[in-house]
DNA sequence: CTAGACCCTAGAGTCGGGTCTAGATCAACA
DNA sequence: TGTTGATCTAGACCCGACTCTAGGGTCTAG
């Protein structure tokens, strides 16, 4: 079940040019084979380990640490702890994203329903506006637009 | 109560090169103004703009994207439509890269919990080495490696 | 009066992560 | 047989988001 890497490029997602990129970058736990005529012949394996390191790579791990990580599996068994250690710090990496995401996504709640609460009383033309001429009393300063807290 | 650009730089963490970067991209909810002499002065509410916007950019929002929110604030009132409709489109983007990274750290759990157990019991060496001239019976195959749900 | 800290502009450089191009080879089909 | 279409290599290019440099001004303290 060889495949070619136009096949492994539709179905992993990557370009054709990526997987080049990857081969070269050493991203291949195991070096990727060449028939007779030097094209790539890749194995179910490989998708399965591509679809991994795409999820790495979308959760914001460097090619570089990637990289890291596939080096110690190709030096084999011995260095289990510093892998462990890798993966430990890409985790704790993951959820300070996730945490911040969180805070994000309350400052946006936040402001998406003021603007839904204003746009449906349909006020919406007398606020929200720092610099318009007219607006005095009514509309809202600057810093009200930019608050940072959402409660 | 005017600030310097460095005093902004300080407060805000971003260097002093970012912020005349982010006004030369138009970043700034009302224009920077100038010192006589030509220096650049801030005020308190240009910390809380730079405070969100600094969340924005942390949860992905492209700075194309944040220009053209703060652009729809300049024009004033009567886009309150737009700009919702701008804040909503991120906040669901931000909701999918949250979910996205609850999947990894499955993934990421998964593999720090099985790599912690064999560590523990001292039977790193006969495991998790694709290539190992001792593989046989004993090691994990590389698709062991790379398997992808957590399950 | 001068040293040092801070600021200015325009524009060049950097870095990560690809993407694309040119020029060549090769297999299959009409 | 010639034309697709997929592949190969080496290396150039691109993009976003900064970051830094050169060359100069300004302010304050000693």
């Amino acid at each position: 079940m060889d495949l070619s890497i136009g096949e492994v490029a539709q179905r992993s997602g990557l370009s054709v040019h990526a997987l080049r990129f990857y081969e070269r970058e050493g991203l291949f736990a195991n070096p990727v084979r060449r028939l007779s005529n030097g094209r790539r012949i890749y194995h179910e394996e490989d998708l399965g380990w591509l679809a991994i390191c795409t999820k790495l790579r979308s959760s914001g791990m460097s090619l570089a640490m990637i990289r890291q990580y596939i080096e110690l599996v190709r030096q084999g068994p011995g260095n289990e702890r510093e892998r462990l250690e890798l993966l430990r710090r890409h985790q704790d990496h993951v959820e300070a994203q996730v945490r911040e995401l969180q805070e994000t996504l309350d400052v946006m709640r936040h402001k998406v329903r003021i603007y839904e609460d204003h746009v449906a009383r349909g006020e919406a033309d007398r606020l929200w506006n720092p610099s318009h001429p007219d607006a005095g009393a009514c509309s809202e300063p600057v810093d009200r637009l930019c608050e940072v807290a959402p409660s």
